[in-house]
DNA sequence: CTGTATCCACCTTGATACTG
DNA sequence: CAGTATCAAGGTGGATACAG
């Protein structure tokens, strides 16, 4: 009896748990945009290449609540014309080991639900 | 060189195979309900319960793409009035170190952003 | 290059009422 | 209990043009 309502107390932490992360990670690009910048700082230009079918417009609105969210630090570098670069805080750096499951979990369900 | 190129293309891999998780899981939802799921077999109204804020429509229909995606299954039991049970397939399981490294984040996350 | 501003079509979601 | 149907509202994201 104890042990089911411990098992009930448990899973609604993780559900409330999981839910805080997906507040700061909900939108469509966002978990790309962390995986994109997993390999290291990327320019904004670059990111645009790497993230397949994202807007300008997004990005930068991504990128921006990122920042706010401390995941992302954002540089701005005076060249001629501007070049400015992102990368992760180490906070956002801790999101890599999620990073990670998802896309072998995306690697196993390619396998799974499309053919092979 | 060879061993930047070796980097873009991993990374290029791991944002597809991001994206292609995402595909399945994106809904606002789907994820939350994995976690009530990863504690073992649930009702419809258990989860209800379970996901502060879903409401009974979205509810139904996230469980429907989920079993389209073979996360979840869906048993009805012959009572009177019916009982539904849902459970994650074993394929969705192996959901499970995702939702636990995201649960953990999302802890942390509540700390360090929100005051502790 | 790195954005911002505007306009707009679409989609998602919530509320409510209803069915088996 | 476990849904479905309908409507309305707001958010989301794309295209385009423009700015520093």
């Amino acid at each position: 009896m104890a042990e089911i309502k411990h098992e009930h107390e448990a899973c609604k932490k993780t559900i409330l748990a999981v839910h805080d992360a997906m507040d700061v990670l909900g939108g469509k690009w966002k978990i790309s945009i962390v995986a994109s910048l997993g390999f290291g700082k990327k320019r904004y230009s670059e990111i645009l290449k790497d993230v397949t079918g994202i807007s300008g417009k997004m990005l930068s609105r991504e990128l921006k609540d990122m920042e706010a969210n401390l995941l992302v630090n954002r540089y701005v570098i005076d060249t001629k014309p501007v070049t400015v670069e992102y990368e992760l805080t180490p906070y956002g750096h801790k999101l890599k080991s999620v990073i990670k499951n998802l896309a072998d979990w995306g690697n196993l369900h390619r396998k799974t639900i499309m053919g092979k």
